[in-house]
Order: structure tokens, then sequence, then C-alpha cells
DNA sequence: ATATATTTTCAATAATTTTTGAAAGTTCGA
DNA sequence: TCGAACTTTCAAAAATTATTGAAAATATAT
């Protein structure tokens, strides 16, 4: 396979991927362009490439610069904006869950904490089983909260193996 | 907060959170309102409850029984199906990863397979990035593909006090 | 076997999300 | 300060996804 069918597959798998994570199909494909372009592309370039009007390419872009994936960079000499992406594959890996993190988890520990103490009688079985489901989420949350804080803060080298250690 | 409210609180959010994880909003609350019952409900009793067609209601539980989050059961005597949710929520995440890993990480990994080893020139620039982002992805999406297949195996306990030891 | 209860299907409709493109806004050099 | 280059906004249109509900299919009791 030669690279622009390549690119082109790498592309569109990409951005198929991210529409089940939550993050739009556009958005994912300028991620996969940028992630695979050396140097830096303008919107220009961008909308030449993948085919997309100029008002989505500026939406998403900036989408990305919200997310931390991607970077406007000025070029001396040019007047055009220039934008790249984050190559290294675990600082994306941990930029992305320190996001979402902070957009779903955190906010659905909030509510599960209020949630937990309804009031009523534990002796009923429909305010036991409505306790016994919440703190068990929340439970497993809290801890997926912690594990992700320190993933976040890793090295990709001492996280995976150590990761390995236990599981080999 | 009393049960009632406490319950639309739970099944709204839990609808909303799941549309982040690409599963619709729908199948999402029929699975939070399974969760917190403690006993089997019908397809008229989730009908009512969501107050969702008929047609809606069967399809997304048909959704929810493909994923494994959601049992038949049928009551002695009774004419109609009954269906429950596994309340165990380690088993539900396990099952969750269990089945995104087969429907996504793993074709992802075969595709990037077959376009790691574009033809052309390494010394090309564009050649280069794309191989070495390709590979890095990948490289990552194995450690994570058997990372989670021990998670799949683990008992909660197990494999939260051994992630404990590492993170403290 | 038949009537009745229950489940499933699916074309039509509704709701939601994404995309467009032209107009408004901004920046910057001369 | 002006005008050209460039970026951003956003209402309207298009595309996608979810939902309805009635008809068809299936299962069960008598």
């Amino acid at each position: 396979m030669k690279l622009p069918e390549a690119k082109q597959h790498f592309i569109s798998s990409w951005g198929a991927f991210g529409t089940h994570w939550g993050i739009n199909r556009t958005m994912a494909q300028i991620h996969a362009l940028l992630l695979i372009s050396p140097d830096p592309l303008t919107q220009d370039d961008i909308m030449e490439d993948l085919n997309i009007s100029r008002g989505n390419t500026n939406m998403n872009i900036r989408e990305l610069i919200n997310w931390g994936l991607v970077e406007r960079v000025i070029l001396p000499g040019e007047r055009k904006e220039y934008f790249t992406a984050e190559k290294d594959i675990w600082k994306v890996v941990k930029q992305i869950v320190k996001e979402r993190k902070k957009r779903e988890l955190e906010p659905m520990m909030q509510l599960l904490d209020k949630l937990e103490d309804v009031e009523g009688d534990k002796k009923d079985k429909k305010v036991k089983t409505f306790v016994d489901t919440v703190s068990s989420i929340k439970r497993l949350g809290l801890q997926a909260d912690k594990t992700l804080d320190v993933m976040i803060k890793a090295e990709e080298n001492w996280f995976v193996s150590n990761l390995m250690k236990i599981f080999k």
C-alpha cells in the first residue's frame, strides 16, 4: 500500500474510531491528519486535504486546541496561522484521560455523593437496592479516579513497566 | 432527597453519561433503571417508567442483552418476559471493557498492522512520520490490549489491591 | 385449532448533530 | 488609517441517529 492510500485509511478509521468515544468525526480526522503531518498545516491545507468547509475546519481546530491536543504555531514571516499536533502518543492519551476525567467522571462522582444519602427506610427493598447500586458505582469510580490520577502523572515507561510487573 | 427524585436524577445522568461512551441515551437509561430495580421488570414496566414506545424499549433491551448487561428472566406461571441487570458493578465494567475491546480496539489494531508496512522511502519525511505515528499507536494499543485482558479475567479485589500496591 | 397475549419488525417521522458558506470581525503591513 | 489577508461566527441546510406505532410474527392457554 502506498502512502496516500494508507493515509486515507488512517484518517477515516481514526474518524470512525473517534465517534465511538464521544468525539466527532471531523475533529478526529483533523487530529489524525495533523498526527501524521511532519510539518504544521494551515486551515487551508486541512480544508483542502479533508474536503471540508472553512467554518467546520475552524470550529474543530479550536475544539482540538481546547482539548489540548493541537497547538497554534506562528511561523516567522508568515501571516497565516499553522497548527500542529502533539506526536507523543502517550502524552496524547494522558491528555485525553485528563480531560474526560474532568468532564465526565468528576461530575458523575459529585452526583453520586448526593444520591447516596437519599432519604427513606433502608429496610425498603427499593431504597436498599438504590443505595447499594449508587454506593458500589461510587466505590469503583473513586478507585478509577485515583488510578487515572497516577497515570496522568506517570511517564510511559514507568507506568507500563509497573503494569507489566503485575500482569506479566 | 426522596427516592423517586433520586431515581430520576440517576437515570437521566446515566443516560447522558452513556452518550459520551458511544451508548445511546435510551439504552443507558433502561440499564440504569434495571440496575436500581430489586426485582425483574417487564417491557411494559420499562415503557411506562421511562415514557418510551414499545418498539424503542424492545430494541434497546435486545441491544443490552447483546452487550451481556441484561438477561431475560422467565418467572414461573407468568406469560410475560422479565428483564434484570447484573448488579455487580465490577462485572458490568469488565463486560463493557470486553465488548468494546472486541468491537473497537481489535479492529483498529488489525488496521494499524497493515498500515505500518506502507511502501515508500523511509527517508521521506512524510513516510517516516506516518510510520512512526502508526507504530507508536500500535505499541500503546498492544499494551492496552494485554492489560485489559488481565483486567477482564481478574477479580475486583485482586485487581484493585494490585493497582494500589503500585500507585498507593 | 383458535383466540389471545406478547414480542418483534420496520417504514415513516422526529429529534439531534454536523456542516456549510457568506457575512462580520480581526490583524497587520504599508 | 486603509485595505488586503486571514479568522471567526452563526443561521440555515444537510446528514445522521433515535423514536414511534401499527402491523406482522410468535408463543401460549384452553
